[in-house]
DNA sequence: CCGTTTGAGGCAAACGATTGTAACAAGAGT
DNA sequence: ACTCTTGTTACAATCGTTTGCCTCAAACGG
């Protein structure tokens, strides 16, 4: 429409300014492109210029507010910096995390952000061998070497537990997420090295659940309350689980925290407007995500093969009313 | 590797079974391909075949469960029928909005479900002028004819209204998300209807509020609060301006539905156990999202131009204990 | 008046995959 | 012995951009 040879828009229109090209010719190609609505084909620059501008993000649950947080700041630092963020979610099953990864770099992605599903970890090595940037973000692999922005798991079940080991509590619950997953098993750790320092029981039985869903919450749940000697306090690996443990104590005709103590892992905005205001452990989801997008677009965008980075992030403790002092049955019956 | 033409890759890994390629050349393809771990690139395909088997979503806000619910779904679809789906969260802002639109466009996606910021139309009027397949979800323009997926929030909100009214209330308060929304505009309609039908007490005042966030919930919902006659129930347009009420109302020493009833526009996982289980109206937003999907395909693959679809989709209500009768100062007194 | 610089922008190759057509060889038919 | 299949695979063009190089004309210097 203005008459001229391709290459002569593009290099208008890509402001190359060293190139000379009059003004008035500049014009006539901006006003076409204007008038024609044209958009530049990214595939066919994608293609030419091997790089897309665009980063992955891989998550096991979109749904779940931990994760949406997470997206959403990524999504924010990527509009900023100019990229565009593809958002993947597999629903924590391998299988469509292969598929998502392996169809992110066929669509030629830039570089990866994922919270692994961790049933397995072929397809990551195999980014490691193709030197393929990529960062892990919450659960992160204990024998490999990689990008890591994870959070202090560990030390917050901990924290969590002492806490409730200082009320009085010596039968602490807790309510595990799936049980492979690099967060979990800190999370038990942390629990099991509590239990061990303050000397509360130590019973297998404590320990239950193996999901991520409000059912499992749920059934977990009653399992522990059935048991002939209940717990008297829950730490629960995940806000969705934490929904239906609370369901369970509810129909038990429970009170919290009266009967039951119970500490979140994973704050969020309706944290404190529940039945019982929750005691949580909250994670800098937003800084996380960002730091995250930072380390993988430092690795993007350098020639050199950087070394990896792994970051732990401090998590924060929020006392609320849903942890409380035990009542023993004899302070019970005064 | 295999020391044949790419054509012939091609013909092989895309199983062409029609034309005749002897099978030892097929199996040192396909063992070639898989010792290089080969992938196809997806941009080349798409640029060569002008099909990318992608399509874009467009939300406000990714973190609000009430558009992650949506998307999730919409990936599970995606996922089944073969297809990428690529999310991007606009934060409610409209310059993000086109440009997201155009990028997705300019990398070649087959369609786009889009739930509109709508400070504008002018993008989208350019979809439909350049006949790309689109549905909006949740959020349609009322002057414009296109394919969408919304639900019924006039009658759902008039019903809503009802419940109230034969619970006694006669100053209910509509806390408004962003006014010129199309949901917010059906939703405040339907509002009015049942204030002039159940004759109750009508002042702009009950109606308060201009946005999705908590912050804002919280301070429309004070603004009812320190009315020389505060409302005895409320409607509230979305589920995180709902916290911000919940906050403002305790802080105020007021009790759910004791002293102020509650509705809340969406329902979702944590309604039942939030400080008071909230009464809501729920929308099947898995169910949207895949009838969005649906129609969007559909579209994609006709050859010929359908004509547009436009489905309401029937919410339900739930009451729970947030609504309550009316304690008249009289009755309270008692 | 002729050679050289400079301005303006076209040409062509490349990115990687796809597909209609062509090419070449071996074998079949006459 | 020659043509005609048929089987097997290569060639070339294409999708839309980008970029190094080249061309052509006008202007300039001597």
């Amino acid at each position: 429409m203005a008459g001229v040879h391709p290459s002569t828009v593009s290099r208008v229109l890509r402001g190359k300014e060293n190139i000379p090209i009059p003004e008035v010719t500049r014009q006539r190609i901006k006003k076409a492109a204007k008038d024609l609505k044209y958009l530049p084909d990214e595939r066919a620059r994608a293609l030419r210029l091997g790089k897309s501008h665009t980063i992955g993000l891989v998550v096991p649950d979109i749904s779940n507010v931990f994760f949406a947080e997470i997206a959403k700041s990524i999504e924010i630092e990527s509009y900023k910096a100019g990229y565009t963020l593809v958002v993947c979610d597999t629903n924590e099953e391998q299988e469509k995390e292969v598929h998502f990864v392996n169809n992110l770099i066929s669509r030629g992605v830039d570089g990866l952000i994922i919270a692994p599903v961790q049933d397995s970890d072929g397809h990551i090595l195999d980014l490691k061998e193709k030197n393929y940037p990529f960062v892990l973000i919450d659960r992160c692999f204990e024998d490999m070497e990689a990008n890591a922005i994870i959070s202090d798991n560990e030390d917050a079940a901990f924290k969590a537990v002492a806490h409730l080991a200082g009320l009085g509590h010596k039968r602490v619950g807790f309510l595990s997420g799936r049980q492979n997953i690099y967060t979990i098993k800190k999370r038990l750790a942390g629990y099991r090295k509590a239990v061990k320092e303050y000397n509360l029981e130590r019973n297998e039985a404590l320990i239950c659940g193996n999901g991520f869903t409000f059912e499992s919450g749920y059934e977990a749940t009653l399992e522990i309350l059935l048991l002939p000697n209940p717990s008297t306090a829950l730490l629960i690996s995940g806000n969705i689980i934490t929904l239906g443990a609370i369901k369970a104590i509810l129909e038990k005709g429970l009170n919290i925290p009266d009967d039951i103590s119970m500490i979140g892992f994973t704050d969020n905005i309706v944290s404190p407007y529940l039945v019982c205001p929750l005691t949580t452990i909250s994670h800098p989801l937003r800084e996380m995500g960002k730091k995250a997008f930072d380390l993988l677009i430092k690795h993007v965008e350098s020639k050199d093969n950087l070394p990896f980075t792994e970051e732990i992030i401090k998590t924060q403790f929020h006392v609320r009313r849903s942890t409380d002092r035990v009542l023993s049955q004899v302070e019970a019956a005064w």
